[in-house]
DNA sequence: TTGCCACCATACGCTAAAGTATTGACAAGC
DNA sequence: GCTTGTCAATACTTTAGCGTATGGTGGCAA
C-alpha cells in the first residue's frame, strides 16, 4: 500500500540523459539488465521514488510497452535492480580490497573509497533513505553488515583486540554512513578524511 | 455536528490509531496546531510521504474540508510543522542543556539524549531521508549546523584547541546520524555509548 | 430570534503513475 | 515466403492523493 506512487518533489522531469555507463547494447532492442542498469541510475539520482518505469522507459528510448514484457512489475524491476548492485558492489568493494594483502594498507584504501566513486556512495545513501521499503531493508542490512564485518576484520588483524575492533568498526561505519547524509546532500562539512585515518 | 447519520463513508477499519500526546484540545473542532503536531506524528512513523492530509484528517477524526480551511495546501502544512519541529527541538535540546554548567556534563547529557526521546530522533532521521525537499533541506541544514556548533563550543570549553574540536564536532555528529540510521533503521549494532563518551 | 462566522462534510475534478490488453514490427528458422 | 517468437507502441483502466466548490451546522453577538 502506501509506498508507491507518491507524487513527491522528486520527478526527474524531462530526460536528463544520464552520464551513466550505459552499454544499452546498441540496437535498439533492450535486455532486462539494461532496465535493471537504468533504474539503479535513477536511483542514484532521485530516490527509489525515481523508479518510475515510465520515466526509466523515456530515458532508454522506449515505452513502457517494453517494460512490462521483460518485468513482471515495478517491485520486480526493483528487487532484480537490487540484486545487481549487490553483486556488482560485491566485487568492486571487496574485489578491489581483498588485492591489497596488507590489512594497514586496505584500511586506507576503503578510506579512499568514499572520496571516489560517488556514484556508488549515491546509491547507498538512497538506498539508505528507502530503508523502509520490505526489498529494500534485507539487501541494505546484508550489505551493511558484510562491510562492518570486513572492517572488524581488517582492525583485528591490524591488531586490535577482538572487542575493540568490533566497537571500532560500528563506530567507524556510523561515521561513514553520517558523512555520507551530510556531506553529500548538505555542504555541511570540510573534514578531510585525514581526520578519519586517526582513529584508525 | 450529526453523530449518527454519516453514512460510513470508506471503511474506517485499519485506522492505526495514533499512540501520540494529541492533547487535541479535547473538543471537536480543531486548530491549526493540531494539525501540524499531527503531520509531525505521521512524519516520524512514515516519513514525509506519509503527512498526506486526507489519512491524517482521518486520525484526527475529521475530513479534509476541515484542512483547507486551516492551510492553504500540503506544503503550507509541511512549512509549518518544520516550524514547529524546530522550535520545539531548539527548546527542548538546547533547554535541557543550557542548565548544565559543566561543559563535561552538558556533553554527557547529550549523548544520553540519543537513547531516549526517541521519537525527536525519528523525526530527525526522516528529514534526513527527505533532505532533498526544498522545504526540509534549509531547516534541517540550520538546526544540524546549530548542533554541530554547540558539539563545538562545549569541546572549546572543554579543553579541546579550536581546529581539533571542530573536527571533532563534525565527526561525533556524522556517527550520530549514522547511529541513527543504522541503530534506528535495521538492529545492527549493539554499541552503546559508553565507547562514545570515551572519543570526547 | 436572527444572522453571521468559524469550522467541517460532501462531492467533484485533475494528475501522475501502475498495470492491462491489444496490436504491430522485424528477424530467424522452417 | 510463412510462421513464430521477441520486443515494443498505443490506448485503455485504475488508484491515490491534491486541490476546489459549495453547502451545512452550531455557537455567539446584536
Amino acid at each position: 500500500m502506501g509506498f508507491v506512487n507518491t507524487p513527491e518533489y522528486g520527478k526527474g522531469e524531462d530526460g536528463i540523459m544520464n552520464t551513466s555507463v550505459s552499454a544499452i547494447t546498441e540496437k535498439n532492442r533492450l535486455t532486462s539488465s539494461d532496465w535493471q542498469q537504468a533504474a539503479l541510475d535513477a536511483l542514484s539520482e532521485g530516490g527509489l521514488q525515481n523508479i518510475a518505469i515510465e520515466m526509466i522507459a523515456k530515458s532508454l528510448g522506449v515505452t513502457k510497452g517494453s517494460f512490462y514484457w521483460h518485468f513482471e512489475s515495478r517491485d520486480a524491476l526493483i528487487q532484480a535492480a537490487l540484486e545487481l548492485w549487490e553483486s556488482q558492489e560485491q566485487e568492486q568493494v571487496f574485489g578491489k580490497l581483498d588485492a591489497l594483502p596488507d590489512p594497514q594498507a586496505r584500511l586506507t584504501a576503503l578510506v579512499a573509497l568514499v572520496a571516489e566513486e560517488l556514484k556508488a556512495h549515491k546509491i547507498y545513501s538512497e538506498l539508505l533513505k528507502a530503508i523502509d521499503h520490505p526489498l529494500v531493508k534485507p539487501v541494505l542490512a546484508r550489505v551493511s553488515q558484510r562491510r562492518i564485518d570486513y572492517l572488524t576484520a581488517s582492525l583485528r588483524q591490524a591488531g586490535l583486540p577482538r572487542k575493540t575492533a568490533q566497537s571500532r568498526a560500528i563506530l567507524v561505519y556510523a561515521s561513514y554512513v553520517g558523512f555520507l547524509q551530510l556531506n553529500l546532500q548538505l555542504g555541511t562539512p570540510k573534514l578531510s578524511h585525514a581526520e578519519f585515518e586517526q582513529y584508525v
